[in-house]
DNA sequence: GAACGAAATTAGACGAGACTAAGTTTATAG
DNA sequence: CTATAAACTTAGTCTCGTCTAATTTCGTTC
């Protein structure tokens, strides 16, 4: 059995693994982690024991195929739940990360598939990121475009938004945005930041450009359906 | 903040001192716990340092005026949890207790709030057990006969039955005996051995006269109502 | 190719919560 | 009133996951 402190950390080392493809380095973990470095190695050397991570010294580490199901089964168990507090439990979008990132490691397998058949097995959580089946596979690994790689009169439709930064997603969900919104790209500045205009009508949104770049957008070009 | 741990102990003590209203002694604790005697003891005395409990060195502890609304949220999360999993996600009856011992400690006020809210806020848990309001008031504090407690011949209605005991649970679902079933009794043997008659027709159920003691069941007479 | 700085690891300690073994206290029997 | 058994506490150790301080390795720059 794991505890809950290692299934963290899995979980950790498959979504930056999934962002830059290479192994993942202790300095990174530590800070996604919020302790030192040596607490990070010697985790990982726990880790590596059971077979969970490959762990290169002074390299980085990566998951091993032990290690994947299992960070995939936590992930599924959070996007799900984020799913049923929104859907179900009235949740703000906003207040879901916190109690779906303590309670993924407290509910059975069981528990999960109850509430995924209760929502009709979704494909995607209230930010737009895919939701693993019970079998484990998760579509659309990582694919897309951001906002920031749209040109100035784009229209795109905004796919995906980090669920981390609860006061980042207040500000979205006041201003109209989530996965689904169509909006037109109407001003890139030099100096870093994004504005755009709603299709339902509001006064334009803007946004930095490193909040652009983590969110993801499609092209509404016509040959797309 | 305390710890799961700490929590479970503090309703262990809540729960041991509503059967006896005496002192809980440190071998109850520890057997009820499943911890060997100097662990219970040291957790005791961090109990104390927080004046959850009030701890007299070999006479025992009990809950403070502090300790107790904190055992008291727990056991409406416990509750809350089992009447949401039977009714709202179709857990069985035997099923509930361990995954709502896991999460009694994990979901936020918010959490048991929104499910008091879908349930209506019920007044007892699936076993019969009184659920404490958002106000941390709990009905119903311990009264009422046992099975055991009856004679050949009188009609009773379950009113409680212990919810730790899975196999018991199922033994008793599978013969129609829930909190609310009449029944009559109609044998009890000088060996120990209580048998029942179901209000539905059955044939009669037998129980051993220590299971027979921790099921409530009230008398059916015509007077009340 | 040597030296330096950043990153990682090793070494050693600590708090939580458990354990075993050893010593106290209490209660009960004679 | 004393002896003894049961219950309780104290003392000391262990594992888990963290920390700080010290050391080692890597990669790059001169």
């Amino acid at each position: 059995m794991l505890s809950a402190i290692m299934e963290d950390y899995l979980k950790a080392i498959y979504y930056l693994q999934d962002e830059t493809d290479e192994r993942v380095r202790t300095s990174t973990l530590a800070e996604h982690m919020g302790v030192e470095q040596p607490s990070v190695t010697s985790m990982m050397k726990k880790l590596a024991e059971r077979d969970l991570v490959h762990h290169e010294p002074y390299k980085g580490v990566e998951l091993t195929d032990t290690g994947i199901p299992i960070a995939l089964e936590i992930i599924r168990h959070h996007r799900l739940l984020e799913r049923y507090l929104t859907d179900h439990l009235e949740y703000d979008w906003a207040e879901v990360h916190d109690e779906a990132d303590r309670l993924e490691h407290h509910i059975s397998n069981q528990f999960a598939d109850r509430i995924a058949e209760q929502l009709g097995d979704p494909a995607v959580d209230p930010h737009g990121d895919p939701i693993p089946t019970a079998e484990l596979d998760i579509s659309a690994p990582k694919c897309g475009e951001t906002l920031a790689d749209h040109q100035v009169g784009d229209s795109v439709r905004i796919e995906r938004v980090p669920d981390e930064d609860a006061d980042l997603l207040r500000y979205l969900s006041e201003h109209g945005i989530h996965p689904g919104t169509e909006v037109e790209i109407v001003e890139v500045t030099s100096f870093g930041m994004v504005t755009l205009d709603l299709d339902g009508g509001d006064e334009p949104v803007a946004l930095p450009e490193k909040v652009a770049r983590s969110i993801s957008a499609q092209s509404l070009s016509e040959d797309t359906s």
